[in-house]
RNA sequence: CGGAGUGUGGCUCAGCUUGGUAGAGCGCUACGUUCGGGACGUAGAGGCCGCAGGUUCGAAUCCUGUCACUCCGACCA
């Protein structure tokens, strides 16, 4: 194969420097752009746009399942924070406080959410008596902030943007049966909607949550071979409601402890977007969430009658439910499609007298360049059909590239090997020691294990690590 | 928190070694010619050289401090 033609130069490609890449589109297609305070990032409106969709799509998905959504404040009390050992002991390295308010230093310090379990506790642990008030299935949109030393535009920042649901309910099975309906609804959001497929596993108890008993994941895999946490689901059992002394009467007047969950998906599912699909030329956007589906770009639009029709045929594509803008600017076409191509839209129509004479448009499909001749009539039916195509076609490549950078390794050397020489994600048997985790961390370069799946296979008996009998099997990886 | 690097029009950067009128390209504004893969001409606008001290007749340039950002590592669910 030829090596494609590279058609814009102020992108970096990925073969090159990865990390300049990601750099460099965000930049390009106008995401965000950084702020004067480190990892606090400035979300622009393409990028907003990709969220608002993202949250829409989502929210619905949750409704569907009975979720309600809350708001509860910005600032936790010291003492609330506190009370949880495990969670306080996970989260204290990177918490923000507040210390004063106007010139008077406060009594308490609060400090600025980094996520709100203890919020919710304290709400139920006041509202919560008897079993006719359960289950609370609550969420909130919202930002939190943690303090991360090292920050990168949406894959870790301080402040970002996320969902945090959580619930509490009567037994456990309950609790545990939301935890795996939720992780379900992240799995299929992220590979419907985003076309992103992704490894779904619990984490190991060095992997889990601050204070969760069971932490479910979703792992995708970047194009650069590194995994990203896409979604986490947690059961928590009764610790969390314990220590906030909730508890409810049930039928008999006996009171109980309830069993709590929680479960969230931030923007860096937008790094995972850029990551998955994107390419040399800039971003590629699933048309599911895609902000704008299809650009209408004028060919010579200076001549008679083309800007008239190209307008019409933008109206004509809105009434039919499109997202679609047209780019009647003056640049030359070929800086029209090299935008849009970086801006990631997903379709592009061009419209020019050679069109109009014939009757016909041009689609381009962003993902693969592919041109389409559609006739005019036929435009609004035939553009949905295209667009499903490339959203399908988005998942199937992806999912490929996913099958092919997952390996198996049985012994040490076939571990350092894989994850030397093979770039995603290795399956190997586990012990469930820590220590080996730790080895496997230190002695194949830097892999962590990144999720236990529910149907394990059988690679052999023993730990790859230790020789011991082997316990699990474990997606292992390098991860963002 | 350790290592490295960078702060100069909106953006990317040159100028700094060897102190002496603030520069280029892109973008922006106006007009004209172009228009099926980042077109071109002409004329313009736009900068307390990150910030604070110091050295000097004179500092973007040298010195000290400080802040911010980027990358690598450690840390991080």
């Amino acid at each position: 194969m030829a090596k494609e033609k590279k058609l814009v130069q102020s992108i970096t490609s990925r073969d090159e420097d990865f990390a300049q890449w990601y750099t460099d589109v965000v930049r390009e297609a106008k995401l965000c752009d950084y702020s004067g305070v480190k990892g606090c990032l400035n979300y622009l409106p393409n990028g907003y746009a990709i969220w608002e969709n993202i949250q829409s799509d989502l929210d619905k998905r949750f409704k569907e399942t009975g979720v309600e959504n809350v708001y509860l404040p910005v600032l936790i009390p010291e003492s609330l924070l506190q009370k949880e050992k495990d969670h306080i002991e996970g989260f204290a390295p990177e918490v923000a406080w507040v210390t004063h308010g106007g010139m008077e230093e406060l009594q308490e310090r609060f400090c600025i959410r980094p996520t709100s379990e203890t919020l919710f506790c304290d709400v139920w642990s006041k509202t919560v008596q008897s079993y006719r008030d359960l289950p609370k299935v609550w969420n909130q949109w919202c930002s939190v902030l943690r303090w991360e030393k090292t920050t990168r535009p949406f894959l870790r920042s301080r402040e970002f943007l996320w969902q945090e649901g959580h619930t509490i309910h009567a037994t456990y099975e309950e609790a545990e049966e939301r935890t795996k309906m939720m992780w379900e609804v992240y799995k299929s959001f992220v590979e419907e909607d985003l076309a992103i497929p992704v490894v779904a596993g619990r984490k190991t108890e060095s992997e889990k949550f601050a204070g969760a008993q069971d932490t479910y994941t979703i792992e995708a895999l970047m194009h650069d071979g590194q995994a990203l946490q896409s979604a986490t689901s947690h059961f928590f059992g009764n610790a969390f409601p314990d220590a906030f002394n909730i508890k409810y009467a049930d039928k008999n007047n006996e009171l109980h402890s309830v069993y709590e969950t929680s479960w969230g998906l931030s923007t860096r599912i937008i790094g995972a977007i850029i990551m998955v699909h994107g390419d040399d030329s800039g971003l590629v956007l699933p048309p599911r969430i895609a902000p704008v589906q299809v650009r209408v770009i004028p060919i010579a639009q200076h001549k008679e009658g083309v800007l008239d029709k190209a307008n019409e045929l933008l109206d004509a594509l809105k009434a039919a439910g499109y997202r679609a803008k047209i780019d009647d600017s003056e640049k030359s076409p070929g800086w029209k499609f090299s935008e849009q191509e970086m801006l990631g839209i997903p379709t592009r129509i061009e419209i020019g007298p050679k069109d109009i004479e014939n009757g016909q448009v041009v689609v381009v499909r962003r993902d693969t360049r592919e041109k389409i001749v559609v006739s005019m009539d036929e435009i609004t039916t035939k553009l949905g059909e295209i667009l499903e195509t490339v959203q399908k076609d988005l998942y199937t490549k992806a999912k490929a590239f996913l099958d092919e950078h997952i390996s198996t390794a049985v012994t040490m050397d076939e571990m350092k090997d894989a994850v030397q020489n093979k770039k995603g994600f290795v399956k190997a048997m586990w012990c469930g020691e820590e220590a080996c985790e730790d080895e496997i961390k230190a002695q194949a370069g830097g892999v962590t294990s990144r999720c236990i799946p529910m149907e394990e296979e059988h690679l052999s008996d023993v730990c790859v690590c230790c020789g011991k009998p082997a316990k699990h099997m474990v997606y292992w990886g390098r991860a963002y």
